[in-house]
RNA sequence: GCCGGGGUGGCGAAAUGGCAGACGCAGCGGACUUAAAAUCCGCUUCCCCCAAAAGGAGUGUGGGUUCAAGUCCCUCCCCCGGCACCA
C-alpha cells in the first residue's frame, strides 16, 4: 500500500460495499424502464476506452456525474445513465503485435476488468444496456449508417493528400495531428496521396456553427468548434492567363481583402496546384520541380513552421489582374497551401504581412491602397492591416476600406471576374485507417461493377477471427485472402473488398442513440425507445473532445436527421466539462513521472464513498486539481464522524437526552438544516460538489456541538441528521444506505426525495449588522432581522466606535444596505 | 501572434459590488492515555506588540470607477489549454 497513514474507519468498507452492491443488484434498484411514467433524463458521461485498468481519471470523471444522476432520481426524473466501451482502436492492435493476444481476447479481458472496477464505484449504471463497440451487434450497424451515409452523397470515395503515420501505419484525421505529430505515438506525420473515405461533414459547416438548439454548454467548447471550422467571408477573384495560351484562361483566388485588389503585385500557388506544371516555363522548369519536390518531401512540422523562412519559386508565368490591366510574376510558395480556398492566392504586400515578407526578399513591388490614418504617401515599414481610405485604387479612390469592400466585389461580380464566397478551415473526415482492429467499411470493388457497396442484407461484414499480426504494422486484413477476396453482389464476379476500417470516432458518434436499445437487432435503435430517452439531457467528459468527438457527434446526428432516420438535430442538451486531476506534485499524472495514483488501492482501504467524495471535495469540477493523499484522509474521518453521528441515540427514553431543550438552539439547528438543503440542493444541481459537501460538513459539526450542549429537542435532532444522510446520498451512496437502514429508516435511501426546504424556517431572526465608517469596518452590531432603516441607521451612529472616529461632527452621507451593512461616511 | 481559462494563507479552496480566507488539509497548544495511535477541544493571513486590546497592510502588477472592488473598467506580468503561414 502507497497511501502511507490512513485513517482507520467505523467499519469495513470492503464488506459495506459489497453488501450494498449486491443488494442493489439483486432487487434491479437501477433498472430503468422505458414505462415510467415520471419525466425522464438521459445522463450520459463519455465512454471509456477499455485500456484494462480503471484509473483516477475514470472516477474523476465519472463518480461526480453519477451523483449528480442520482440527484436527478431524488429529485422525481426516470433517470438513464449508462454504460459502454469503445472498444475498437490501436492499443488491441498493438497488443496483438507485440504479445501475441488476439484484439478481440485482449478487448474483452479488459471490459471484463473494467467492470469489476466500475461496479466497485457503486454507480447507478444499467448493465442491461451496456454498449460494446466493438461486437458484430454494434458495428454492423455502423457500417449500416456509412451505407444510408453513402446512399445520401454524404460518404465518398476521394484521392487526397493525407497525413500518414509511418510507425502506426494509418492515415490520421487532421484532429489527430498535433504539432505536425501523430498524437498517439508522437511520430512526426508525412503526406501521401491515397484513395480515402470521407464524410461530408463540410456540407454541414454553417449548421454546426450555429449553436442554438443547445440548452447549455460551455462557451469555451462553442468557440473551440467555432474556430476550428474557421468560417471566413470573402472573394473569389480570378486572374487572366489567357495569354499562356492553355486549356485554362484563369487562375482563381480567395481573399477577405477585396478591398486590397489594386495592390496585387504578385500570385501566389500552392506547389501542388494542378496547375504549377502547366504554366511553368521551360527556362524555370528545373527551378519548379525541385522545389515542388523539396515541399512534398517535408513533414508538416517543417511545412507548418511559421518561424521558416518564407521560401518560393518564379513559375516564369505571368496573369493578368483585371481591375488594373497589370501583369503581375505568378510564384509557388510552401506557405500558400493547396488545401484551403483555391490553393492560390494575391500576394498584396503592403497589407498582408506574409506577402510583405516575401516581396521584400524576392524584391517584389509593394504598393498602398489602403491609405493609413496620416499617411505621408512613403515607403510602410510593416504591412499594413488596418481600415482606411482607397487609394491607387482606380474608381474607388476616396472610399473607406470598408465601403471599398462591397463595391470592389459588386464590380468584379457584375464584371464576371469572381463572386463574394466563403471559405472554410474544417475539411471533410477523413474516416478511413489501415487497420484491423476497427469497423470493416462495407464497400467491394468489381473490375466490371466499379465501387459496389454492401447489400444490407449480408450485413455485417466481419472481421476475420484468423488474422495473422504483421511486426510492421501493416493490416492483415490486406492479407487475408478469405476475408479479402469475395464476389461482386452485383454481376458475381470476383471482386475485392474494401481492406480499410473505420475511424473509431464514427462509433462513439452515434452510441448515445444505442443505450436505450442496445439489444434491438432490427436497426441501429428501435426508433421509439431512443426518441423516448433521445436527446441526452446532460453529457459530461473531458474537454479534449471539443473538436472531434463533439463535433463529429453533432455532424452525424444532422446527417441521420437529415436522412430521415432522427427528429432532432443536437445530441447533447447540456454538456459540463469536468476538469483533470493532477499528481500529488501538481503535475499532469503519468508513469515515467512516477506520481499515478491507483483508486482500488484507496477503495480498498477506505470504501468507493471516501474515493467518491474526496474527489467531488477537492475543488470545483471543471477545474480539475491536484490529488492529496492527506486530502482523502480527511474524508475518511469525517466520514466516521457521520458515522457517529447518525448512530447516536438522542432524544427521549434516549440515554443522551436532553433534560430541557433549549428553544433557541432548536430554532438554530432546524434553520441551519433548511439553510443546508437549500445549499445543497443548488450546488449539486450546479455540479458544484465541492461547496455542497462543504455545507453538509457545516451542518455535521453544528450537530457534533449540540450533541456535547445536549440542549436541542429530539425531532429537531432526527430531522438534521436525516437530512444530512439523504443529501450525502447522491454522493456517499454506500454508507448513507447503512446508516439509513441501521437508524431503521425504510429501504432505500435511493428511493427518497430529496427533502424540501421551507424559506421562512430558514430565514434568520438575528442578523450581524456591519458598521463603516469611510468604508471600513469598525464595528458589528447584531440586530433583529427585520430591522428598520432608520433603526439600523440609527444603530449604527450610535456606536461608540463610530461616534469616536466622528468626533462629534455629523455623517456627510450615511449608505444602508438592508439586511447587511451601514456605512458612514464623514 | 490570436482566442479561451486562471493567478486569493504553508497547501486544496470559499466569497449575488457590501464582514476576504467558509469548508478541508497541514501545523501548534491542550484533554484523554503508563505511552503512542485514534478521538475530542482550542489556536492558526501577515506586520507592529512580552502579550492582549487597538491599529496597519493584504486577493499577480500599476492605474481607474464607486460610499464600498477578489468581484466592474483600462495597462502590464506570469501559469494552463486551444489554434497557429487559413490568404
Amino acid at each position: 500500500m502507497t497511501t502511507g497513514r490512513t485513517t482507520e474507519l467505523r467499519y469495513n468498507p470492503r464488506e459495506l460495499d459489497k453488501k450494498w452492491q449486491d443488494r442493489w443488484a439483486a432487487d434491479g434498484l437501477y433498472r430503468v424502464r422505458d414505462d415510467d411514467p415520471r419525466p425522464k433524463w438521459y445522463e450520459l458521461t463519455m465512454y471509456p476506452y477499455p485500456s484494462g485498468d480503471l484509473h483516477i481519471g475514470h472516477w474523476y470523471a465519472m463518480s461526480p456525474s453519477d451523483a449528480h444522476a442520482r440527484v436527478r432520481r431524488m429529485q422525481g426524473y426516470n433517470v438513464l445513465h449508462p454504460m459502454g466501451f469503445d472498444a475498437f482502436g490501436l492499443p488491441a492492435e498493438n497488443a496483438a503485435i507485440k504479445r501475441g493476444i488476439h484484439p478481440f481476447t485482449w478487448t474483452m479481458d479488459n471490459i471484463a476488468n473494467m467492470k469489476r472496477q466500475l461496479r466497485s464505484m457503486g454507480a447507478v449504471y444499467d448493465w442491461d444496456r451496456e454498449v460494446n463497440t466493438c461486437l458484430p451487434d454494434y458495428y454492423r450497424w455502423n457500417q449500416w449508417l456509412f451505407l444510408q451515409l453513402y446512399k445520401a452523397g454524404l460518404a465518398y470515395r476521394a484521392l487526397a493528400p493525407v497525413n500518414w503515420c509511418p510507425s502506426d501505419q494509418t492515415v490520421l484525421a487532421r484532429e489527430q495531428v498535433q504539432d505536425g505529430k501523430c498524437e498517439r505515438c508522437d511520430t512526426p506525420v508525412v503526406q501521401r496521396d491515397l484513395e480515402q473515405w470521407f464524410f461530408r461533414i463540410t456540407r454541414y459547416a454553417d449548421e454546426l456553427l450555429d449553436f442554438s438548439g443547445l440548452l447549455d454548454w460551455p462557451e469555451r467548447i462553442k468557440l473551440l468548434q467555432a474556430n476550428w471550422i474557421g468560417r471566413s467571408e470573402g472573394v473569389e477573384i480570378s486572374f487572366d492567363i489567357a495569354a499562356l495560351g492553355l486549356e485554362e484562361q484563369e487562375v482563381r483566388t480567395f481573399t477577405t481583402r477585396i478591398d486590397t485588389i489594386y495592390g496585387v503585385t504578385f500570385l501566389v500557388l500552392a506547389p501542388e496546384h494542378p496547375l504549377v506544371s502547366r504554366i511553368t516555363t521551360p527556362a524555370q522548369r528545373r527551378a519548379v520541380a525541385s522545389y515542388v519536390d523539396a515541399t512534398l518531401r517535408e513533414t508538416e512540422i517543417e511545412r507548418q513552421s511559421t518561424e521558416k523562412e518564407k521560401t518560393g519559386v518564379f513559375t516564369g508565368a505571368y496573369a493578368v489582374n483585371r481591375l488594373n490591366g497589370e501583369r503581375v510574376p505568378i510564384f509557388i510558395a510552401d506557405y500558400v497551401l493547396r488545401s484551403y480556398g483555391t490553393g492560390a492566392v494575391m500576394g498584396v504586400p503592403a497589407h498582408d504581412e506574409r506577402d510583405f515578407i516575401f516581396a521584400k526578399k524576392y524584391g517584389l513591388p509593394i504598393n498602398v491602397v489602403v491609405a493609413p490614418p496620416n499617411w505621408d504617401g512613403g515607403e510602410l515599414k510593416e504591412a499594413y492591416l488596418g481600415e482606411g481610405v482607397q487609394v491607387n485604387s482606380g474608381p474607388f479612390n476616396g472610399m473607406s476600406s470598408a465601403q471599398g469592400m462591397g463595391a470592389i466585389a459588386g464590380h468584379i461580380e457584375r464584371q464576371g471576374w469572381g463572386k463574394r464566397t466563403v471559405s472554410y478551415r474544417i475539411r471533410d473526415w477523413l474516416i478511413s485507417r489501415q487497420r484491423y482492429w476497427g469497423t470493416p467499411i462495407p464497400i467491394i470493388y468489381c473490375d466490371h461493377c466499379g465501387v459496389v457497396p454492401v447489400p444490407e442484407a449480408d450485413l455485417p461484414v466481419l472481421l476475420p477471427e484468423d488474422a495473422q499480426f504483421k511486426p510492421t504494422g501493416e493490416s492483415p486484413l490486406r492479407y487475408h485472402q478469405g476475408f479479402f477476396n469475395t464476389t461482386c453482389p452485383q454481376c458475381h464476379r470476383s471482386a475485392r473488398r474494401e481492406t480499410d476500417t473505420m475511424d473509431t470516432f464514427v462509433d462513439s458518434s452515434w452510441y448515445f442513440l444505442r443505450y436505450p436499445n442496445a439489444t434491438y437487432e432490427v436497426g441501429p435503435f428501435d426508433p421509439a425507445a431512443m426518441r423516448f430517452w433521445n436527446p441526452v439531457d446532460q453529457y459530461t467528459g473531458g474537454a479534449e473532445h471539443a473538436v472531434m468527438h463533439l463535433l463529429y457527434a453533432r455532424f452525424f446526428t444532422k446527417a441521420l436527421r437529415d436522412i430521415g432516420l432522427l427528429d432532432f438535430g443536437e445530441p447533447f442538451l447540456r454538456l459540463f466539462n469536468q476538469g483533470i486531476i493532477l499528481g500529488e506534485d501538481h503535475d499532469k499524472m503519468s508513469k515515467s513521472r512516477g506520481n499515478v495514483v491507483a483508486p482500488d488501492e484507496y477503495v480498498e482501504a477506505l470504501g468507493a464513498d471516501v474515493v467518491r467524495i474526496y474527489l467531488m471535495f477537492l475543488g470545483p469540477w471543471d477545474q480539475g486539481g491536484p490529488w492529496s493523499t492527506a486530502g482523502i484522509n480527511g474524508m475518511a474521518r469525517w466520514v466516521n464522524r457521520v458515522w457517529d453521528l447518525a448512530l447516536r441515540e438522542y432524544g427521549v427514553g434516549a440515554t443522551h437526552a436532553s433534560p430541557l431543550p433549549d428553544a433557541a438552539a432548536t430554532r438554530n439547528l432546524v434553520r441551519l438544516t433548511h439553510k443546508t438543503i437549500r445549499r445543497v440542493e443548488g450546488d449539486l444541481d450546479r455540479f458544484r460538489f465541492n461547496t455542497a459537501l462543504a455545507a453538509l460538513m457545516e451542518l455535521s459539526n453544528a450537530l457534533g456541538d449540540d450533541w456535547e450542549a445536549r440542549n436541542v429537542d429530539a425531532a429537531a435532532w432526527d430531522a438534521a441528521v436525516d437530512a444530512l444522510l439523504v443529501l450525502l446520498a447522491p454522493c456517499a451512496p454506500h454508507i448513507t444506505e447503512e446508516l439509513w437502514e441501521r437508524r431503521g429508516r425504510p429501504y432505500s435511501i435511493h428511493q427518497q426525495p430529496l427533502p424540501a426546504w421551507d424559506d421562512a424556517l430558514a430565514a434568520d431572526e438575528e442578523i450581524t449588522l456591519v458598521v463603516q465608517v469611510n468604508g471600513r469596518v469598525r464595528d458589528r452590531l447584531t440586530v433583529p432581522a427585520d430591522i428598520t432603516e432608520a433603526d439600523a441607521r440609527a444603530a449604527a451612529l450610535a456606536s461608540p466606535r463610530v461616534q469616536a472616529l466622528l468626533g462629534g461632527k455629523p455623517p456627510r452621507h450615511v449608505v444602508y444596505v438592508p439586511g447587511r451593512l451601514v456605512n458612514v461616511v464623514g
